[in-house]
DNA sequence: TAATACATTATATTTATTCTAAACTGTTGA
DNA sequence: TCAACAGTTTAGAATAAATATAATGTATTA
């Protein structure tokens, strides 16, 4: 129960109430030190399989894409019949592995700082991401 | 006629036999100078426009499928609704302005060489993408 | 604690994409 | 050249992620 405050804190602050529902919802999330990456259906199943409360898909769109707009979540940007989703929002990279259909994260200090040369009037960068994917290495190709 | 046959052999080099559809669609792809991205509604509605013969949703799919697998097209790693694909194909990056849901290319030489110091055992890098998702600058944080 | 505003849910809807199977067409070899 | 075959096109159905709906339930507030 000790927890339940931060995550209390983090749904008001995402301007939304602290139900049943969306407290579970952050257990999954964030009682780890870990970060992951997930999809909706992933988080549906990981809720499933701890809580003894039932949560609609409708509610865990709701909170994922509140949780998003205020930071605690991240989208990865990637072409996928689903969308994928990190909760680790500090600056960072991936390898997508698309014969394993896998993220992997890149800690951005293995990653050169991107710098981007070329500006849009009137428009500022609001998050710069490098996607990486990978192949198997069959050393067929030198 | 004369770019019939350049049509014909991106189309045989993808193992794909050279119909009036795909030839449609290469002609939309191809005949220009000029890259630029597209959904696939896009790419259904400017060969409406310019046609006379028609062209199914799935004929549109497979033989851009076929074309991304054989790299004369590129897909662009977003997570939307809709995929987005480019005609350019040489190595480049992209904003992706969300707020009026719009691709702009980034230039090779306008972004540093991605330099990833991380590897994953048994695999190799294929493709480095950077997207640069920008919104309105309104001067109000400084 | 009553009234209200916000949440949850099951279900329906929407939309991109893929699948299917029947009709059609390019290709090959005699 | 033409028959036979393999690949292609198409409309429409199927699938699946995501969003909308509207009735019921719950947190908040005064």
């Amino acid at each position: 129960m000790a927890y339940a405050e931060q995550y209390i804190d983090k749904l008001r602050k995402s301007g939304l109430r602290p139900t049943k529902q969306r407290i579970k919802i952050c257990k999954v999330l964030f009682n780890t030190d870990k970060t992951f990456h997930f999809t909706i259906k992933e988080l549906v199943k990981i809720i499933e399989n701890q809580a003894n409360i039932k949560v609609s898909l409708a509610t865990v769109y709701n909170t994922v894409h509140a949780f998003i707009k205020k930071g605690y979540l991240k989208e990865i940007p990637l072409n996928a019949s689903q969308s994928y989703y990190d909760t680790n929002v500090t600056h960072h990279h991936h390898f997508f592995d698309e014969e394993e259909n896998r993220l992997i994260d890149i800690h951005q200090d293995d990653v050169d700082e991107v710098n981007i040369k070329k500006t849009i009037p009137g428009k500022k960068i609001k998050s710069v991401e490098v996607i990486a994917k990978i192949v198997s290495d069959n050393q067929s190709q030198k």
